[in-house]
DNA sequence: CACTTCCGGTCTACAATGTATACCATACAT
DNA sequence: ATGTATGGTATACATTGTAGACCGGAAGTG
């Protein structure tokens, strides 16, 4: 992991979609959070290739857990947000907080 | 303006820095303005190149200005948000406050 | 069972953003 | 004129954003 990665506005989304979900972070909840937060919906390749590479960076970890509640019997990934991602999402949260400072006359809407 | 483009983190960036300079929006005072609210320092290639992409898009305009209080006589470029990169920058502010929302204790400082 | 149809997920490829270096021109001080 | 600072352009490449094709297992159905 490279000091100098840098988090892109996508990768911020996603992260903060596992934290909304908390322990029921598996990819069908983390897309259905960004679709109903962020009125975003992108396809699994896009979505899988992110999380892989918040992955390589460190910002994320999952682990393997068997289906959830009995239903239909695939294992799948369940993912969290490490320290260093939440360190990152905190940096992008000050940074915009600041400077959106002074413009809700402008940024609200009417 | 093909309508499904999208903006990028610094992009966004750029474009508030713009607003908190007012109607002081050169290039010198945009990046004075990354530099003290985001920690953001970029080259001046990388700068402009920025800019001229998000003028592409339609978000923002400039005008040439005679150099400012007389100093050197330069013209130089002055920036200003079009409306419809207030109405991105506010769709994306939503969407990020959607995805704070009950995060506080996990994203504010120790 | 063969057959379809969802899931959950990987692989590959390409478009859009992020970012730096090299280069050009004008003004001003020496 | 020569050096240096200001303002800006051109070009190139690394990182992100995003889609589509492809694969295996589980369930349902005739």
């Amino acid at each position: 992991m490279p000091p100098k990665t840098f988090l892109g506005e996508f990768e911020q989304m996603v992260l903060l979609a596992i934290l909304q979900r908390g322990d029921r972070a598996n990819a069908l909840e983390i897309n259905r959070e960004l679709e109903a937060s962020a009125g975003r919906s992108v396809s699994k390749g896009a979505f899988y290739t992110t999380l892989d590479r918040l992955e390589r960076k460190g910002y994320l970890t999952w682990e393997a857990r068997p289906a959830e509640d009995g239903r239909s019997g695939l294992p799948q990934r369940h993912f969290r947000v490490t320290p260093e991602g939440i360190a990152e999402l905190r940096k992008a949260r000050e940074a915009l907080t600041r400077l959106w400072r002074g413009l809700d006359g402008v940024l609200e809407r009417p």
